[in-house]
DNA sequence: AAAAACCCTGAAGCCACTTCAAGGTCAAGC
DNA sequence: GCTTGACCTTGAAGTGGCTTCAGGGTTTTT
């Protein structure tokens, strides 16, 4: 199978499967007389494996551990619930962030003044005044 | 006011503001006679401009626009409005985007089937199977 | 025989920084 | 006056996960 066919099947592109190798997620394939890449099934395997990853947005790093892993079965699988549980905790503190966001960027589109000039924009004003990282209000500490 | 204080004084690193000052964010501040930079209060409201603007996650770009039309004050704001509408757009998007993985990664901690090894994992099991693309059963369309 | 479609490599571009290397400058303490 | 340390300078490279480009070779189709 060509890297163009494992693209098809993969849904991965050409490029990315390409980069892929480079980076060690992928091993070497073997090479037909002209140089093109020839690829198996358990290529076809790996592929979907690193892209199933991907789509949970682990990075290649954690992929390759993941990767190694697979190929250690006697291996305790505790490392792999705590890399899932790690990016679920990211996943979730990024949650928040763009939550708060999301309320931030509400607020401030709310200060518009209607179709006006720069100068009287109620966000571009929100935006200079320093609204956003308030001190507390100095106390008598 | 030398780099450092303006660092201080904004919360951006010495080495963002020249970063900024290198992408045309911030103008080139005069120099002292030893080549140091020297800033003024202008510059500290420029810097805590886009620090806003990057808590809000804008990208660069579009911190550049915005600064270009703040020196314009007779200009319509309008483009200031569909700048912060397509942001939250954006915010909304991945917040979908994110919320779906959440949900995903749950369940596939799900499947860890306790202390167990790697041939036994029912995590990499759920990764190794074409369980994620699965196309909608071929119809007859 | 020519054109289209595939394959190859290596390098650069994207974004917003961060880090590194290799220095020059300046105030304080001995 | 000499060192120590804290500041400042520039330019280049590294980060992640690709994508794009330049410049070719090969194979299949027309």
């Amino acid at each position: 199978m060509q890297i163009g066919q494992l693209a098809k099947q993969t849904g991965i592109t050409v490029e990315t499967i390409r980069y892929y190798e480079r980076e060690g997620l992928i091993p070497p394939p073997l090479r037909a007389a002209n140089g093109y890449r020839e690829y198996s099934h358990t290529h076809v395997q790996r592929v979907n494996f690193i892209r199933r990853c991907r789509v949970l947005e682990l990075p290649l790093q954690e992929i390759k551990r993941l990767l190694a892993l697979q190929d250690n079965p006697q291996a305790p699988c505790q490392e792999v619930d705590s890399l899932i549980a790690k990016q679920r905790q990211q996943i979730s503190e990024r949650l928040t962030e763009l939550r708060l966001l999301e309320r931030d960027l509400k607020q401030l589109a709310e200060r518009c003044n209607r179709p006006d000039v720069v100068s009287n924009c109620g966000i571009l004003g929100a935006l200079e005044s320093n609204s956003s990282p308030r001190r507390p209000a100095p106390s008598g500490k």
